[in-house]
Formats: C-alpha cells, sequence, structure tokens
DNA sequence: TATCTGTTGAA
DNA sequence: TCAACAGAT
C-alpha cells in the first residue's frame, strides 16, 4: 500500500463547520479517512445519560453523511474503555498508512490521561499527533492574574477573556472535498465495527423531536436566538415557562456547534443587555473550563475549596429519592425535577434552585446531585455541571456565600407567578390558585401530591450551622 | 446570581 | 398595615 491518508479522530466535535481537526486533515493531499470509537463501559463510568448518548447516536448519522459529501468515510470502532484505545490507534496509523493523527482536545483528566498514552504510542511508530483547541474560546493557561495564576473570581476572569476576545478567535470553514480513498486501501480491523453494532440506549421520540440531531439544526437555532430572543434574554431568560433561553447546550456539550460560532454570532447581534448577558453565559462556561483544567481535583469528585469536605453532609437516601424523583412536596422543585427526567433538560433557574434545595434544605453533599444531573442531562458537561453544582453548594471557587440561600417558594412566586410552569408538570396541583400553587397548604393539597419533605426555615437554618462550622 | 428580621415612617 | 431599608447570615 503506497498511498498514505490523513487521519481525524472524532469525540466531542462531532461537526464539519468550525472543526480545526478536521479542517487541517483536509489542507493534506493525501485522502483523509475519519473514526469514532465507542465506548460504552466509560459512558457508564462517566454517568452519561441515555438521552446524551442517543443524541451522540443521532448527531453521528449526521455527521457521517456530511463527511461523505467530503470524500471521507467515518469508520466505528467498539471497546470497553480507555485502555486499549492506544493500541488501537497504533493499529489503525499502521494498518492504513497513517501519516499525522488530527484531534481536538478533550480537557478532563481521564481524556487528557487516554490523548497522552496515545500520543506516546504514535511518537513510538513515527506517526504525527497534532491536537486543537476546539471546546475553547482562549487558549488553556491565557487567562492569568497579575501574578500568573488562575483566575478564582469570574468578574476579573471575564474581564480579561472580554479584553482577549476584542480580537474572536478565527473560524474554520467546511474543507473543500478531499482526495477520494481508493478501493479497498482500508480493509477491516479488529475491533471495528457497523454503525448499527453499536449498543445505542433507546429515548423517547418527544425527547427526540424535542432536541433534533445535526449541526445545521443547531445553527438554525443559534440564528433564530440571535435574531430575537436574546434582545429579551435580560428578563425572558429567568422565566422556566418561557422559552427564553438559547436551548444550545446540547449541541455545545456534543460539540455539534462551537463556542466560537456562538460567540461570532453574537457579533452580528446589534449590541444590549441582552446579549451582553448571553455573552457573559459563554464566558461562565468558558470560565469553568479552565478550572477544570487549571484545578484537576474538579475531575476526582473534589471542591475546590477543600475545607468544605468537613461538611457533614446528611446521608438520607429517602430524601434524596424524593428530590430525584420530584416528590419533595415543594411544587417547583418537583415541577423542575420532572421537567429533567421527562426532557433530559432542566431550565438553568431550575438548576439554581433544585441544587440549592439539595445542598442547603436537605444538607445532602453536592456530588450526589451532580452525579443525578449527568445521568439525566442531554447537555451534561463535567465542566460546566461541577461548576455550578460547587456554585451552589458554596464549595467552589466563586461559588455563592453559603449564607445566601434561595428559598425556593420565593422563587417559584418572583420566577413562576402564576404558576404556568409548575400545573405544565405537575398537573395534579393545576387546580390551586395562583396564590396556593407554590406551596399547598395542608387544607388544599390534593391526597396525591406530598407533604414537603423538610421544613425550609428549619432545613435553612440547619445549614447555616453546618457551613458555619467549617 | 438571597433571605430573614427588625426598625422606621407614611397612610 | 405595609413598603422601604439596614444589618446579619
Amino acid at each position: 500500500m503506497s498511498a498514505q491518508h490523513e487521519l481525524v479522530w472524532f469525540r466531542n466535535d462531532l461537526r464539519t463547520i468550525d472543526n480545526p481537526a478536521l479542517y487541517h486533515a483536509c489542507q493534506s493531499t493525501q485522502p483523509v479517512i475519519a473514526i469514532y470509537i465507542a465506548t460504552p463501559q466509560q459512558w457508564h463510568q462517566h454517568d452519561d445519560a441515555a438521552v446524551k448518548l442517543d443524541f451522540w447516536h443521532r448527531n453521528l448519522v449526521q455527521l457521517e453523511k456530511e463527511l461523505a459529501e467530503l470524500n471521507i468515510e467515518l469508520h466505528f470502532f467498539q471497546h470497553d474503555n480507555y485502555q486499549q484505545i492506544p493500541d488501537l490507534i497504533a493499529t489503525i496509523c499502521q494498518q492504513w498508512a497513517v501519516n499525522q493523527v488530527h484531534v481536538n482536545a478533550e480537557l478532563a483528566v481521564n481524556e487528557s490521561q487516554r490523548d497522552a498514552n496515545v500520543i506516546e504510542r504514535c511518537q513510538d511508530i513515527g506517526v504525527a499527533y497534532q491536537e486543537h483547541h476546539d471546546q475553547l474560546l482562549l487558549p488553556p493557561a491565557s487567562i492569568r492574574t497579575k501574578t500568573g495564576t488562575p483566575y478564582k473570581v469570574f468578574t476579573a476572569f471575564s474581564t480579561q477573556a472580554r479584553q482577549r476576545l476584542a480580537t474572536p478567535p478565527s473560524l474554520y470553514p467546511v474543507p473543500n472535498p478531499c482526495k477520494k480513498i481508493s478501493d479497498n486501501a482500508t480493509k477491516r480491523l479488529s475491533g471495528q465495527c457497523q454503525f448499527a453494532d453499536i449498543h445505542w440506549p433507546t429515548v423517547s421520540k418527544k425527547i427526540q423531536t424535542f432536541w433534533p440531531a445535526g449541526q445545521q439544526q443547531a445553527l438554525t437555532r443559534l440564528t433564530e436566538f440571535c435574531q430575537q430572543p436574546i434582545q429579551h434574554y435580560k428578563t425572558d431568560r429567568d422565566t422556566p415557562s418561557l422559552a427564553g433561553t438559547s436551548r444550545l447546550s446540547p449541541y455545545l456539550a456534543s460539540g455539534i456547534l462551537s463556542a466560537a460560532q456562538c460567540w461570532h454570532a453574537t457579533l452580528h447581534c446589534e449590541m444590549s443587555d441582552g446579549v451582553h448577558i448571553w455573552q457573559n453565559e459563554l464566558l461562565w462556561r468558558e470560565f469553568y473550563k479552565h478550572t477544570l483544567i487549571d484545578f484537576p481535583q474538579v475531575s476526582k469528585h473534589k471542591p475546590l475549596k477543600l475545607q468544605t469536605e468537613q461538611i457533614e453532609w446528611r446521608h438520607d437516601k429517602e430524601q434524596l429519592a424524593a428530590w430525584q424523583n420530584g416528590k419533595t412536596g415543594i411544587p417547583i422543585v418537583d415541577a423542575a425535577m420532572r421537567q429533567l427526567l421527562t426532557r433530559g433538560w432542566m431550565h438553568n433557574r431550575l438548576r439554581m434552585i433544585v441544587a440549592m434545595f439539595l445542598t442547603k434544605h436537605l444538607l445532602i453533599d453536592w456530588r450526589l446531585g451532580e452525579r443525578w444531573f449527568m445521568q439525566h442531562l442531554i447537555d451534561g458537561d463535567l465542566s460546566a455541571n461541577n461548576g455550578g453544582w460547587q456554585w451552589c453548594a458554596s464549595t467552589g471557587s466563586d461559588s455563592v456565600p453559603y449564607f445566601r440561600i434561595f428559598n425556593p417558594v420565593t422563587q417559584s412566586q418572583r420566577f413562576d407567578p402564576k404558576g404556568a410552569f409548575i400545573r405544565h408538570y405537575l398537573p395534579e396541583l393545576a387546580h390551586l390558585s395562583d396564590k396556593d400553587i407554590h406551596l399547598p397548604s395542608a387544607k388544599n393539597r390534593p391526597e396525591n401530591y406530598p407533604s414537603p419533605i423538610v421544613d425550609l426555615k428549619r432545613g435553612r437554618l440547619r445549614a447555616l450551622s453546618a457551613f458555619k462550622g467549617v
């Protein structure tokens, strides 16, 4: 076999637009081949949700078609975990005469360790390995305080990040079609499988309709969001009964869309508070991704404020189960948890409310909530999910002060004043008045709805004293 | 991106 | 009676 190939290894970057690894591979005059490696056991260990795996599945179908138009075949492999991957890549490189491997970096420790092992193996066999950063707006370790340390406060981080973003990151266009692969150039390898051989979970049609696959769908959402809703984002983003948020997080988390594409889209908007606040959301995401790189303990179930390890979390399986299944007796919490279970997604305001309720009023370890979210979210992303939970639990670097505890009923009255959201997810309460629906009294509570599992006032005081001790 | 409590002063 | 506010957590 004389012809050489360029190899693109797709992971969390299932798109052809603004994909630096794909773009650079296609700059070569050699034919390009693409691979995707399914690792079901690893997914299970990382608590990847069924809805997210199904979303990957559906997006891979789209990606395969889009790559075919570029004369690139997408080959599938399946292995239990990451340990076998360096050998697999080496075999592919040798048997398919690979010149260079192109990837977009993954940031968590398991993945960077896996990639470090792959790099070593590539060096052994003399194959070049090119890594790009598509998940970040700004390069790792590029945002630093005057003394050279990573930022631990969001506002300071975002000020410097915005200064850097005055020169926005460049976007990579879809590459031109590559040179075709000669027939029989890539023979079947061990571990290689048909797409249909990979065991993907099944989820409801309703969820699939709610989260359509493909980068074109993502781009349509982004464009439509930037045409109108972004201008009302300042107020509408906090109302869970409205579609006031971008709902792009699943596409960002799986790399169907890049953060750079989102940032560029905002530059074409008429500048307003709404645009600025949405940019800030992109910067929160950026902040948490940099935190993941700069403080690797985040990937290892450790809090950023190590002294919070001393907090005596309550081990109450029944209350945890009540929270997980939306049976706490606090309507806004239950409605939110049922949105998570039926949609695979939860509105951001509600994520803060339910996380605060679990970690403060119930005083249950934030890691149990973090895990439940990962197991059920279509947009589950280690850095954003961990960052959000540590923010709510007051264990993170720029998290909410421990004494600033959301009262879920007050939040409900403020952000769902007519109970529209609660009524939708808790039909058993739909008949209650706007006043009663936020916390039904014993008198008007229906039989099939539980009484509150915790007294909010007592729960709050209990959390205050538990945190005050450390 | 907070809530609770107590105080003040207008009605 | 209650809005507005300060101070504490």
